[in-house]
DNA sequence: ACAAAAGTGTTGTTACTACACCCATGG
DNA sequence: CCATGGGTGTAGTAACAACACTTTTGT
């Protein structure tokens, strides 16, 4: 309803993002170090303010291209984190978002801002400031979840890719191991994927066929 | 990431609730008629600033309370609506929440604020204020959603209530018809309800068996 | 006795699970 | 020729879908 009182708030709005990707076989999590007080050294996901005239997605947006360089990524509002005391200098809500990305090599840009950024895997994250461990457990739920029902898996892996890898994405999110053939057999029937002719070779092994998804959007299929 | 600069926000923060119950076979909204210009007449859902030491939560059940005079109901966050440019007044965004009721009596309280309060079907809505015909439909889609994976629908029906109604809340919501034989044998399946021994008698037909939930809390179970 | 909703099983079909061997390549 | 991961089919089982009649009550 957004109806307005006298009495002006003293409420700040930040924007925070979870960037994650898949590095070495287990889930990453871009952070940030601190450097100011009163989380001087702690780390926590990169985020800001939100301007005036500025779309909490395009701040996300802001966030994800600055830390990363890249701009055309899977982004997503996950939730409103409010607690009062989050934030010990005042009132500061933040609007979380998710970013997934392909498990390629990204040249991390540091600002002055932080001392340090740097990706640390969800299962081993350091000491974090404000509430962003809670952020970032409900960011890994939202994806595993999302993973199931709809075509996500995208935004995790590069324009093409092997079956393997497909598979092995879906292993790493939902912490479990998948059997080879049936996996196969899902994926043909849903129809997302189209094999591209290629194949990736220069392995000890037999080469692998490389794929491609026919949809690089968001879709709603009951995967799992 | 919540940083501070040194110029000051100027965006405020609301609280809307979309607050939903099945009645006369559809799902119905909870709207209430504006007074003030630039919306006078229209309708919109009950909401309002965020006070600077209220969580967001407690907001959305202060609205909740304040319309329907109930308190333990299922209430959640859904979004955070923030187009520049969806309040005339100013940059105001909104973090809508979901709250859903059981079909039984409910006296609505008009406040000096509206000049109205009704329940709409959210099929036939007025024309709404603000955006929040998109925030209603979102949370139509998330109560669509959630429906089929947990238990949330024991929030939509009375404590007590017949196999029938209880298929009824799925059809209405899901927007098709189930087979009787094998909704019961799902349900039963699932040990979400047991029967309380009583029956719903008084009516020209054989009476219909009581049932209640083990637990009427949110719980993760494949439903559909 | 009639109308109206409650209650109840079976069968065919489809989807899922479990499982093992040959293939192509690089070293 | 050996090591490595790529690629493929079948059979048994479990879940799901389709379907119709009898029961109990109020009028």
């Amino acid at each position: 309803m957004s109806k307005h009182h006298a009495s002006p708030q003293n409420i700040k709005v930040a924007v925070d993002t979870a960037i994650l990707r898949i590095k070495d076989g287990v889930m990453h999590v871009l952070l940030i170090q601190m450097k100011k007080a009163p989380f001087q050294g702690m780390w926590a996901m990169p985020g800001g303010l939100l301007e005036d005239d500025e779309k909490c997605l395009l701040a996300a947006s802001r966030i994800l291209t600055t830390q990363t360089g890249l701009t055309d990524v899977f982004l997503e509002q996950l939730a409103t984190f409010d607690d009062i005391d989050r934030d010990p200098a005042g009132r500061v809500m933040s609007v979380a978002y998710v970013a997934l990305l392909p498990d390629q090599e990204i040249k991390l840009h540091t600002t002055d801002k932080y001392s340090d950024v740097r990706w640390f895997p969800v299962k081993k994250l350091p000491s974090l400031a404000y509430d962003h461990k809670q952020i970032i457990k409900e960011a890994m739920e939202r994806v595993a979840g999302k993973i199931q029902y709809t075509n996500i898996v995208w935004s995790l892996l590069p324009r093409e890719f092997t079956l393997t890898e497909l598979q092995q994405v879906y292993e790493i999110i939902l912490g479990k191991t998948l059997d080879k053939r049936n996996f196969r057999k899902r994926i043909e029937d849903l129809q997302l994927i189209k094999p591209t002719g290629k194949t990736r070779s220069g392995m000890a092994h037999r080469p692998a066929a490389l794929y491609q998804f026919k949809h690089r959007k968001l879709e709603y299929v009951q995967v799992m």
